[in-house]
DNA sequence: TGAATACTTCAGTCTTGACAGAACATTCAG
DNA sequence: CTGAATGTTCTGTCAAGACTGAAGTATTCA
């Protein structure tokens, strides 16, 4: 592996700075954004060399990478070692990223709003706000999730054109 | 203060939860949660005493919410403490959120990809994919930024009924 | 078969950030 | 002016979880 280039390396860093903003691991992060811009398939070791850190924690990085669908791994003939490359596409990252949230944080967040709000419902109830309050969540939540549905179930072309268009909302909504 | 109800609590505790999934530090999710049920502003030791968390973390949390725009003080008659409410409009919420994240985050992400770019492009360069890498990333960004710009300019209830329709959404990108 | 290679898992260490409690600052009532 | 009430900031402690290196497992090839 060639050493990073200066412009190449601040990317990196700034995608795993990204990351534990957002809640995922910093060295995921770069992993993953290091794999974005390589030309080729890279094995676990030259990662580790490239990125500075253990094999076995890039290992574990590797997994959860894999775990989200951002990843997989391939092999090369000659080779025998593992061989892991991103997914390119930055709008299939995008919905694999937005379908995984979804997945294991929207929907449980919903039922377990659902579960207070029927608790709340049933006490005869000196929470009223609260019941309100929760139940205006779980209506948004809901409302989203299919807006959600209804957006992801587009072919990707038609998906990006809605993306680009958003001028013309006014017009559409107008109507 | 009462005592949390039960399904009061669970509310709080995955909420909190759900902070820290998003980066968001748990006791000010937390936080955040209790204000939003609540049918009254509270003052720090109150929340304090709830949340049974130390009054000093508390004022460190309420200063981040304030700094979101997610909380606000305010005053009762006859109480010298300053008492906190939460923004109870779930749609402001989320624009709210949205727009934070947007100023801290992903605009500086686009200065940075803007910046590699850049510095990819003037070398002559062996790392051509790399630099459209960054590029396809650095569009994309632009291409969601511009179109929230777009939908957050609309009027509140026309952006309520743009997220409520979605199934006229084939139709609409149809034409 | 066993040495070499690749990968994973585990146990302990280290780091970061969260947190408590104390010290400090400010305001206000008397 | 003083002390009680309130809020903030600071410092040291602690816990969660990130990370390493080593041990363990599996696979391949000589």
């Amino acid at each position: 592996m060639p050493e990073l280039s200066e412009p190449i390396q601040t990317f990196i860093l700034h995608w795993g700075e990204m990351g534990t903003r957002w809640g995922v691991n910093r060295t995921v992060a770069q992993i993953h954004a290091l794999l974005m811009v390589s030309d080729r398939p890279l094995p676990a070791d030259e990662i580790a060399e490239t990125l500075q850190v253990a094999r076995s924690n890039v290992s574990t990085s590797l997994k959860e990478l894999q775990s989200w669908g951002l990843v997989k791994s391939m092999h090369v003939l000659g080779d025998r070692r593992d061989h892991f490359q991103s997914e390119k596409d930055v709008w299939d990252m995008f919905l694999i990223v937005m379908d995984e949230r979804k997945r294991r944080e929207i929907d449980p967040s919903i039922a377990v709003l659902r579960d207070c709000a029927e608790a709340l419902k049933s006490e005869s109830n000196p929470e009223s706000h609260a019941e309100k309050q929760i139940g205006e969540l779980l209506q948004f939540m809901e409302t989203t999730n299919s807006w959600y549905a209804n957006v992801r179930k587009l072919p990707k072309p038609l998906m990006i054109r809605f993306f680009k268009m958003g001028g013309r909302l006014n017009k559409i909504l107008g109507s």
